[in-house]
RNA sequence: GCUCAGGUAGCUCAGUCGGUAGAGCAGGGGACUGAAAAUCCCCGUGUCGGGAGUUCAAUUCUCUCCCUGAGCA
């Protein structure tokens, strides 16, 4: 058949399980997960990021998980760069790649494309961000709003990152991000998909996401956590954003007890999963399934590529 | 038992020289194009501990009771 090759895609807030049913769906037919979960890929936080384990990564194939380093950073563009590389691997071994992940603008990217804004040289980030870090975000935002309108209206005066990027993109290319928007050639995917989405209510979720805290906890997130302090001292790299290792770090450098340090991860956790319940509500064409209906998930992602076929 | 300090939003507290009150956090909603587990926006009526007194008016002053903390016995 020459359409485009299947992808399904299973996202859902953290903690619903969606590995399990990624796994449920392997059972039924040769495919392999593909991560698109932004912290999963650090290879110093297996337990705190909640990567899938020896068990499950034996079920079948796991492509892009913990394979980055703490000091690296990691980017939308990257991700959809290594994605449509894992994605053709999978496809070439005649499986099923099943995207599986929590980082709604890392698949958005994916899906839909990306403006393909080159790398922007690092003395001009720096510069970008030594001003904003001294004079703040309203500073960069007043520029653009003579630079750009039409995106200063999109953005916030105190979001700095937004700012920060509008800025250095200008700086480097000489083109506005509104530009880059609209003269981009968003590509579509080059793939047949389905959504598939976990979920349950905040209020339901929120003592499952304590309770994997303590298991992450007792399976040595702390060591963990101490481990990757030893290898990168740094609390400003990338891979200590993670929720959960932040928090450790802090404990681990004297700041707070260790059952303040757990208050406030279960707490962050909590938001994050409301912002991707935020995020995941517009996106459009997921069918929802509650956690553990595994072989719901299965059954509908067979019967979705049977009629592929038909 | 005595002295002092407190009792104000779910929590920590501010404040009202007497005109019924507002921050941070939590919580809710939202945005999102190379940091996204990030970054940012919007949303604040609560017997101001109970009762009584003074006053046109008390959460604010006075008295009393209850509760909490610290100190002294």
């Amino acid at each position: 058949m020459i359409g485009k090759p299947p992808v399904v895609c299973l996202l859902g807030p953290t903690g619903t399980g969606k590995t399990a049913a990624a796994i449920a769906v392997s059972r039924r037919t040769p495919a392999s997960v593909v991560n698109f979960d932004s912290r999963q890929v650090y290879c110093d936080f297996p337990v705190i990021t909640a990567q899938p384990d020896a068990e499950e990564r034996a079920a079948c194939p796991h492509l892009l998980y913990g394979f980055l380093p703490t000091q690296e950073k990691m980017s939308a563009a990257m991700f959809v760069k290594l994605a449509v590389q894992a994605i053709g691997e999978v496809h070439a071994r005649g499986r099923l790649p099943i995207l599986v992940g929590g980082t709604g603008l890392y698949l958005r990217s994916l899906l839909r494309g990306i403006a393909p804004i080159p790398e922007i040289p690092v003395d001009i980030r720096q510069r970008v961000l030594d001003r904003i870090g001294k004079e703040g975000p309203q500073s960069l935002y007043a520029e653009l709003q003579h630079d750009d309108p039409e995106y200063a209206a999109i953005i916030h005066p105190n979001d700095t990152q937004r700012n920060a990027r509008a800025a250095e993109v200008f700086l480097a290319t000489g083109k506005t991000m509104t530009w880059w928007h609209q003269n981009s050639a968003h590509t579509p995917a080059p793939f047949d998909t389905v959504k598939v989405g976990v979920f349950i209510d905040l209020d339901a979720l929120a003592p499952r996401l304590a309770e994997r805290i303590d298991a992450m906890l007792a399976a040595g997130a702390l060591e963990e956590a101490r481990g990757a302090w030893e290898r990168c001292p740094d609390p400003d790299a990338p891979g200590w954003s993670g929720i959960g290792c932040a928090e450790l770090l802090e404990h681990l450098r004297g700041g707070v007890s260790l059952d303040e340090a757990k208050a406030q991860w279960v707490k962050n956790t909590r938001a994050y999963a409301k912002r991707q319940i935020t995020w995941f509500r517009k996106e459009e064409g997921i069918d929802w399934f509650a956690p553990g209906q595994d072989e719901a998930v299965a059954d509908h992602v067979l019967r979705w590529l049977e009629g592929r076929d038909g």
